[in-house]
DNA sequence: CTTGACCCTGTAGTTGCTACAGCCCCTACA
DNA sequence: TGTAGGGGCTGTAGCAACTACAGGGTCAAG
């Protein structure tokens, strides 16, 4: 089974830009050509940009993505390091998560301020302006 | 009060970098200048910076501070443009804490089904891996 | 044999800054 | 008066993670 970078694309819900710049940037190894130098993938290529996929779904960076790849090759070492970098990565998760319902209640409350008018009156626009205090 | 770039940068809490980047994206006017040809600032462009940092700090995209910006020129129009810019992105900040909700709860699921052992053992390698309905 | 869908390389754009390199200016201190 | 430092100036390149061309080549169907 030989798949074109099209085919590909679309088993894993990626754009074809998006396969040849994992490439590019070492993710993926440079694939077999065919005689008129298309690329042609098998499924060792299918299930690794599956995995990159699925990771960056989950919110994993490239240097993650390419950390997670190296560890999961050597099959025979512990997976400690893979859990090192979920958690860590969770952790991010948790304060982007807090940081964004911080923001959430401050423009909540910017907005609430203001029920109408003109500029002038416009209370968002006076919430966001400089402090009062110098 | 005249200010000079640094001064502005610390009093708003902005690299001298990203004034100069301000400027030349258009959402800081090019200020006058000192003999020397350093840049020198007053109140207004103070006030208008300390706008600027504020309404980013809340997570408005330039374009949108852009757009904030040309509406509080206008005092005597009304304010409803003003509350469609931030009710849209109130909702965009919403539809990004539903999102990182979700992904933080799958990426949890993913880290809890493993309990150590090796890689090829492990869990969360396998949930990254290729689905295994094809 | 032509049409249209796909593929190729290479480069530039996106957002919102940040970081130089290589220079100039201004103040303070000896 | 000299000089050392801490700023300022312009211009360009870099970051993440793609995305979007331009300008070509290839391939299968009709």
């Amino acid at each position: 089974m030989a798949l074109t970078i099209g085919d590909l694309g679309k088993a894993t819900n990626t754009k074809v830009e998006t396969v040849r710049y994992y490439e590019r940037i070492g993710l993926l190894p440079a694939p077999a050509r065919s005689a008129g130098n298309y690329r042609t993938y098998g499924v060792a290529e299918l299930g690794r940009l599956s995995f990159i996929r699925r990771a960056r779904d989950l919110g994993f960076s490239l240097d993650q993505v390419r950390a997670l790849l190296g560890l999961s090759d050597d099959r025979t070492c512990d997976c400690a390091g893979i859990d090192r970098i979920a958690n860590e990565h969770l952790r991010e998760v948790d304060r982007k998560l807090a940081d964004l319902t911080a923001l959430r209640r401050e423009l909540k409350a910017v907005i609430d301020s203001c029920d109408g008018g003109t500029v002038a009156e416009c209370r968002i626009i006076e919430a966001l302006g400089p402090s009062t205090d110098n």
